[in-house]
DNA sequence: ACCTGAACACCGTTCAAGT
DNA sequence: ACCTGAACACCGTTCAAGT
């Protein structure tokens, strides 16, 4: 008798096996996301879901971009200082991956290897030429802030996972994301002519 | 007939195995980087490995810290300006990690799980109180540097991966790190009273 | 105390066969 | 075209048994 078995009424697609995926993610965590359990969620074997995405790797990937698209539209106008844009669109990214489990790792891994996740790359791109960063700096100033980002949320996440695993960690201050990102920008603005 | 059985000849340690298993990694990779191919290198079954580390996290944090413990000590005389102090030492632990495929992943994973890599985030701090950061700030100032430090050179090994992947990244300047340093150097001047 | 040998409970991926 | 069912080639970890 296997533990969660759904009958399958609709077919199987890209945006049906994303779905369950992420929603999978938010309740077993990334190293229990196998594709037997993506299968059996779904109710079709794992095999079914290579007849979608190459791998698991694509998938993932797909998994990444959608955890990042559900991060909130920046509510500051765009008449606003860049400083406070790159700020909120920061804390909306960093908001979007520590919603799920794992969700830094993963979104920063599938960036990494250039599956996924690049919009949040362009838009800072964009929004700092804009602000009159030099275009070939524009994308190292992105990057770096994107590093912090994901690096930052990668270890909130480890240290819950850390402390679950009954394994002492530093103790992080709410504050230390906004401080962060505050030294990031004044080091940015320091660039522009 | 196995592929390379050496025959033994000391008994097992903690430190034969971390040297092995460091060899492995830089001749492999971290994802073949297994249990059963530590034991077949040093003669063994891979169950013997378990008398010596819990588990294979462990084993990797003790692999992670001497990665760490290999990069280069500070020439920049104690005198010299805080800030040329922090960037060498941070681009020497970049070298450190990016010497051994994966190297940035693995430093980046056990230094966020708690489990090795505490050295760098201790010295960077001591080294931002003695120029004036105030000690709440200070370990925050730490991690921002280590975030970018680990995420830029993960990013770099990620991309030779997917480049013999044949998958397609964005193209990085080589001055691309010194410059994220730099930005993240005046940012962190900008928080001195 | 240290190690062997074998097993357990899993993985991602492939592929002939069905519909 | 899409999916099943079974297999392949692996993993990390455990544990009785040997020395």
């Amino acid at each position: 008798m296997p533990p969660t078995r759904r009958t399958r009424q609709q077919p199987l697609s890209h945006g049906r096996i994303v779905a369950t995926a992420l929603g999978l993610l938010s309740r077993v965590g990334l190293p229990d996301l196998t594709m037997r359990a993506i299968g059996t969620e779904l109710g079709v074997q794992q095999s079914a879901l290579y007849h979608h995405f190459a791998n698991k790797q694509a998938m993932l990937g797909a998994v990444a971009d959608e955890i990042l698209a559900r991060a909130p539209r920046p509510s500051t106008p765009d008449e606003a200082p860049w400083q406070a844009r790159v700020q909120e669109r920061c804390t909306q990214l960093h908001a979007a991956v520590t919603a799920y489990p794992d969700g830094a790792d993963l979104v920063m891994s599938m960036w990494a290897f250039g599956m996924g996740g690049q919009t949040p790359f362009d838009e800072l791109s964009l929004l700092l030429r804009e602000a009159g960063i030099s275009p070939a700096v524009a994308p190292t100033a992105a990057r770096t802030l994107l590093h912090f980002v994901y690096g930052h949320a990668y270890d909130e996440q480890s240290h819950d996972v850390a402390a679950r695993s009954g394994i002492l960690t530093a103790e992080r201050e709410p504050s230390d994301f906004g401080t962060g990102l505050r030294i990031l920008v004044s080091g940015i603005e320091a660039l522009l002519p």
